[in-house]
DNA sequence: AGGTCACATGAAGGCGATCTCCGGCACGAA
DNA sequence: TTCGTGCCGGAGATCGCCTTCATGTGACCT
């Protein structure tokens, strides 16, 4: 068991460089002195951090602003060409990379067709991509903070897959984060896709400033996963495999699953029994696209689909709730946007909930605003969270 | 939204002592250095924080070892006698309270008939209890940390419930934490009974020194909880309600429930259930010790009710297993010793895990080392976990 | 006997937050 | 117009805690 470690300024100081930033991401423009006032930090101590963060062109102030009385306020905001992030997605067709800045926005965005994504083939590809996106967009290279990348699967560090080699034939043990490191000479930050959407929710989505939340992501390829995020932090469990509800049983004696138990969710509720239902039974070969137009046109077949998949996900939500109370869940994933208005409108009636008094003030379910980029954006976010979101292990010293 | 504070000196200090002590405290008698190496502090600081550990008898130092080479090595343990605290449990028919020590040993012990505890009875009755605990055994009473209690229900600070009326009849808004801590004139933590038997293994049971486990509580009076410590820390969900999955669905079309849902975890695996099973329409009415003997007798319907809960129960630990990855479940409450060992009999084959090939340091299930005096030990370290335990808020600067 | 290793501790230094003082700005009251 | 007040931001001194350096201690090894 690695055990809880020490701190000493210089965490201190990286813990509160971060919680200033995080202080404006979540709250918008704020003078020195509303940022001391939030964080208890003293008004020098933030004027330092903010002239460093200047200095370092992650804040930009804005016009000085004329109150009632006193000195006019000098609002600062993040700036967003102040870095630069960028986020891969491998897909079972395709490979797709986007730069983006500080705040989230798309810079480039390349798309490339990869087949039958083996390491061996994919690294390069990725490689490419990566410099490539560099080359589309002009902004200072000292700016980029990384590479992250979204996948299907559960990763520790360096991008070691923890799962078992069905679900990903050829990357088990395969280190996806050091090999992709290695070759693009910039940090890389692999991912769970579920995760790195709900990290892309948190920082530029809905769940903007949520302490606790669940991601909710329904996979195109099939399978269903959970990002947590709970009390200002990432959850990845012990092994990094939390989430992975994919298998949890809905239906006891239900249909047969692939790991053997009876009545997983995945049989339910995944696109992949949506095929099934709509007699698509090719549906690996056809594009995304094609896919998606056959989804909006709807039919009996995706009705029966609905009408045996919104219990199950009712459950799952009640479920999540539960266990977790998160503040929300959101809802998203990389499958096609009219399934999910389908699913999402559905949804109604929720189970009642523990307290059904309380107030809230946020949705119990919301829809995550990034649609079918919520991975690769998700991805993108990575290098920018782990810069500058405020956690537990800034503030303790490395051990060993 | 709270924001996340920044941090300074003092609090890393305060944590610093925390780390320390915790150090100490997992990992038996340690000597400076081998803490300083554990904690990534310096030999120095380490030295300095024990010597006024020492001198506030949290620490004592055993005899100098001497080793192959180098000076002897003084370690340093917990002093039992350092620290003391008082935990308190409120039953349907009786009030108990323990004194314990820092090493979780009981020094006192009172039990008290309590007929239906409302409020106003049952506040001078645990008055009562602790001021009669403090007379039992001869301890400096400087030494008391606080005053730790377990209810059934959800709390926040200050013990107020947010539950529904009909799970507490007279406790809702009732401060219990506030009001008991007027009265006896130290800290009072007030937590729901799985969360408090959780920090209890965590503390001085089978849990001691993990990072992440899901402690299962099967309340006596029916009722199943689970008590979440995940990364080092208690997790308790955004509204205090995390954990509450006794109305989790394990049978979507299954038995209807109070709640209104059918299928709840709590119809299939709760003494109540059991009771029902067995024959037993007055159990309320009868003493612990009656019903224990009963369930120890057997029988036909004891037998019944376990062949119908065991399938909810297994199904329960794969759903925790699965969303939380914890690297246990630890399985306990008040109930019945012998119900206990017949479920735990019964529970494998476990259902299949996502990373079955992985080697495991832990078992996936075990059972909670202090039985039915589970809540109410887990309860005295309340305070304990509270003044000792490295968290991520005591490095924060309290805001407003 | 001297060298070396491991542990412990005192003194000085470094670092970052904090305290204190000050100036700038704008409004309101005299 | 002048002064007082409330608010904001900056400069330098100070404080608290960790770190580094130096020294001491005890025991084994050569």
């Amino acid at each position: 068991m690695k055990a809880i470690s020490g701190t000493n300024l210089e965490q201190a100081k990286s813990h509160n460089r971060r919680v200033v930033i995080e202080a404006v991401r979540t709250h918008g423009p704020l003078s020195r002195a509303a940022i001391a006032r939030m964080t208890a930090l003293t008004a020098q101590t933030v004027s330092n951090i903010v002239e460093e963060l200047e200095r370092s062109h992650l804040l930009v102030p804005a016009e000085a602003q004329k109150l009632a009385r006193g000195q006019p306020i000098i609002p600062y905001s993040i700036n967003p060409a102040g870095a630069y992030s960028i986020g891969l997605e491998l897909g079972r067709q395709r490979a797709s990379g986007v730069l983006t800045d500080l705040s989230g926005a798309v810079c480039a965005r390349i798309e490339r067709p990869i087949e039958h994504p083996d390491p061996q083939r994919a690294m390069p590809a990725l490689q490419a991509i990566v410099e490539d996106l560099q080359q589309a967009f002009d902004f200072d290279r000292n700016r980029l903070l990384g590479v992250g990348m979204a996948l299907p699967g559960r990763y520790a560090d360096g991008g070691i897959t923890s799962l078992s080699p069905q679900s990903l034939p050829g990357w088990q043990d395969f280190p996806v984060g050091h090999e992709l490191e290695r070759r693009v000479k910039v940090p890389v930050l692999v991912e769970n896709d579920a995760t790195a959407a709900a990290i892309g929710e948190r920082l530029h989505g809905v769940a903007r400033g949520l302490g606790s939340f669940v991601y909710l992501f329904l996979a195109g390829g099939g399978g269903i996963g959970a990002g947590m995020f709970l009390d200002g932090h990432l959850y990845k469990g012990s092994r990094n495999n939390a989430g992975e509800i994919g298998h949890i049983i809905v239906e006891p004696h239900g249909k047969l699953c692939s790991c053997g138990k009876r009545g997983c969710l995945d049989r339910y509720v995944s696109p992949t029994v949506a095929y099934e239902f709509m007699g698509i039974a090719n549906a690996e070969e056809l594009s995304p696209d094609d896919l998606d137009a056959l989804i909006a046109r709807g039919g009996e077949g995706l009705d029966a689909w609905l009408d045996q998949a919104v219990q199950p996900l009712r459950q799952t939500l009640d479920f999540l709730e539960l266990a977790f109370d998160p503040q929300t869940i959101v809802l998203g994933g990389s499958i096609s946007t009219s399934l999910m208005a389908r699913l999402a409108e559905r949804l109604e009636p929720l189970h009642v909930p523990i307290d059904p008094d309380r107030k809230r003030a946020v949705p119990r379910v919301m829809i995550g605003m990034t649609g079918k980029d919520t991975a690769i954006l998700g991805a993108a976010a990575l290098p920018i969270f782990s810069e500058t979101n405020p956690r537990f292990d800034v503030l303790q010293k490395p051990v060993g």
